[in-house]
RNA sequence: CGCGGGGUGGAGCAGUCUGGUAGCUCGUUGGGCUCAUAACCCAAAGGUCGUCGGUUCAAAUCCGACCCCCGCUACCA
């Protein structure tokens, strides 16, 4: 079989249902995953969700509901949101399974042997109450910031793992791998992170204080702390034990997906594990950026929060998929509105593509009686270049990991044919009776939609096999990525004209 | 305080490394067309490129100072 690609997105936690942000991490690597299916390659795509830790207990407390109901409870929620959404995982991973604790606990007993854990002594500033340690620079007047009540110095027996000893490692390891973390500019904040001394990570949790949470092989009274656990499920679903087979195939992992907010768990502590037991780091880690609500930073105080599922309800599944990569450059933060969204419906996915294909098929069935004709001269050559080049300019983006250029590039073309109609003035040459050239600008026609439909596929799975349906082409499933060429589309072929892809919505 | 990114027509951005007519998308205004979801196409108006100073024949682009915005700064997923 041809190349693999491994792709996660992160676990999300569940101690709250799943918002815009989860839907765009996942969209994102959705889209990216579907494009290297595409490319044939054999893609393992992983989601799924973190269940232990200190937050989840309260949160299921609060409820009055023991934690692993609780999160019986929402991860349906995640999972429903995902088949709404049309993401094509692959595997789903809970950290409450099996196949993750054990995976937990052997690298537990492997970094202990080495040497690589050591027990000491954890002491900070603590608030009973809230159950948190703070820093002192958080504390105000010797109160917890949070409840203001008093906060006390504690101090406790803790496992520790040394990062320190792999500092300088990891600082060489980035600088010789350019395309380790992305974007450039998160690189550098890592890079600037690491220029000073870093402590070592305090990976356990008392029972006396947490007990929802793996049990330390080698310690009757702690549990794992909740990243040191969740960050290895990313082996432990790839069958780092259970199929060797498998896990030799797909690691190291093409590319972890994550939020900004995440990144120095994923390039910091996660690589330094991973060499640290004997194995190589993912190729990439993504940090793409964050939605913002009007100019606030989304969040449950201010209630804010936007629910995918109503915008999906309101607009559709592919015009949301669509807005989330095409508006803002991934990487860098965005505003999202519903007039925003409407905006680009209308003008992009309306007007552009979806009043092309209507406007073709409608041709198509006056002047040649619902068949894509025979072209007998080649004249629209500055569609069928822009045809010939589309790949790889695909390609290109897709390996930098820009959607928005990736749909530019698609809809640079979609542009062109509707300005080729516009120049071509077929209503007239109708009326003239040349049949040649009318031949010639429908058959072009045909192959910028047909090769639109496969380029967006990744995007808007839905609206690509739409399309395709009413070209007349069958099952979109067959469809290779090598297609994406002038002159596969075969003359006779009888179109299928449906209702409009996108209806325009007015305010 | 430190390190990093940024301030370009009404909005959002590109261009700055490799100085030399300031570009794109949207919006606005005018026109064209009728195959189409009042969609599509063309044209025009609109910017002293954060401020001050310097280098140069020439600076959004190089140098210096300053103002403003944002990000990062460790056990909270």
């Amino acid at each position: 079989m041809s190349k693999k690609f491994y792709i996660t997105t992160p676990l999300y936690y569940v101690n709250a249902s799943p918002h815009i942000g989860h839907s765009y991490t996942n969209i994102a690597s959705d889209a990216l995953a579907r494009f290297w299916r595409l490319n044939d390659s054999d893609v393992l795509f992983v989601t799924g969700t973190d269940e232990h830790g200190q937050k989840i207990k309260e949160a299921a407390e609060k409820e009055g509901l023991e934690p692993e109901v609780f999160a019986d409870r929402i991860v349906p929620r995640f999972i429903a949101l995902w088949e709404r959404l049309n993401i094509s995982y692959d595997d789903f991973i809970r950290t409450t399974q099996e196949r993750h604790i054990k995976v937990v606990q052997y690298v537990l007993e492997i970094l202990y042997k080495r040497g690589d854990l050591y027990e000491g002594e954890y002491s900070g500033w603590y608030c009973t109450p809230c159950e948190t340690f703070w820093q002192p620079s958080q504390i105000i007047e010797g109160l917890c910031p949070d409840c203001k009540r008093a906060v006390e110095h504690l101090s406790e027996k803790n496992y520790f793992f040394r990062l320190s000893k792999y500092q300088d490692w990891l600082m060489k390891y980035i600088e010789s791998h350019p395309d380790f973390i992305l974007p450039e500019f998160r690189r550098n904040e890592i890079m600037s992170f690491l220029k000073n001394p870093i402590n070592d990570l305090c990976i356990s949790r008392p029972k006396s204080r947490l007990t929802w949470g793996i049990p330390i092989p080698f310690s009757e009274s702690h549990v794992t702390y909740v990243w040191f656990d969740a960050l290895i499920n990313y082996i432990s679903v790839a069958g780092f034990l259970d199929d060797p087979d498998k896990f030799k195939r797909y690691w190291p992992c093409d590319i972890h997906i994550i939020g900004k907010d995440i990144l120095r768990q994923h390039a910091v502590y996660w690589p330094i594990i991973l060499h640290a037991i004997g194995l190589e780091p993912p190729k990439t880690i993504f940090a793409h950026g964050w939605w913002r609500v009007g100019e606030e930073k989304m969040s449950k105080s201010k209630g804010n929060i936007v629910d995918p599922l109503q915008i999906i309800e309101r607009f559709g599944v592919d015009a949301y998929r669509y807005f989330l990569l095409r508006e803002v450059p991934f990487g860098l933060d965005g505003t999202f509105s519903g007039e925003a969204l409407v905006f680009r419906m209308n003008s992009d996915l309306a007007n552009d593509l979806g009043n092309l294909l209507n406007r073709t098929l409608v041709m198509v069935e006056k002047y040649f009686s619902g068949t894509i004709p025979e072209i007998d001269s080649f004249e629209n050559n500055a569609i069928k270049e822009n045809i010939e080049t589309l790949l790889q300019k695909l390609q290109d983006s897709f390996r930098k990991i820009d959607f928005s250029e990736v749909l530019s590039s698609i809809w640079e073309l979609i542009n062109k044919a509707n300005k080729l109609i516009e120049e071509s003035a077929p209503w007239k040459l109708s009326k003239e009776n040349r049949v040649s050239e009318l031949k010639g600008l429908i058959y072009s026609l045909f192959e910028v939609l047909r090769v639109t439909a496969i380029s967006i596929y990744p995007f808007m799975p839905k609206t690509a096999e739409e399309m395709w349906e009413q070209l007349g082409l069958g099952d979109i499933k067959n469809a290779k990525i090598e297609d994406i060429k002038w002159g596969i589309g075969r003359p006779g072929t009888k179109i299928k004209r449906g209702r409009p892809l996108f209806p325009r919505i007015e305010s």
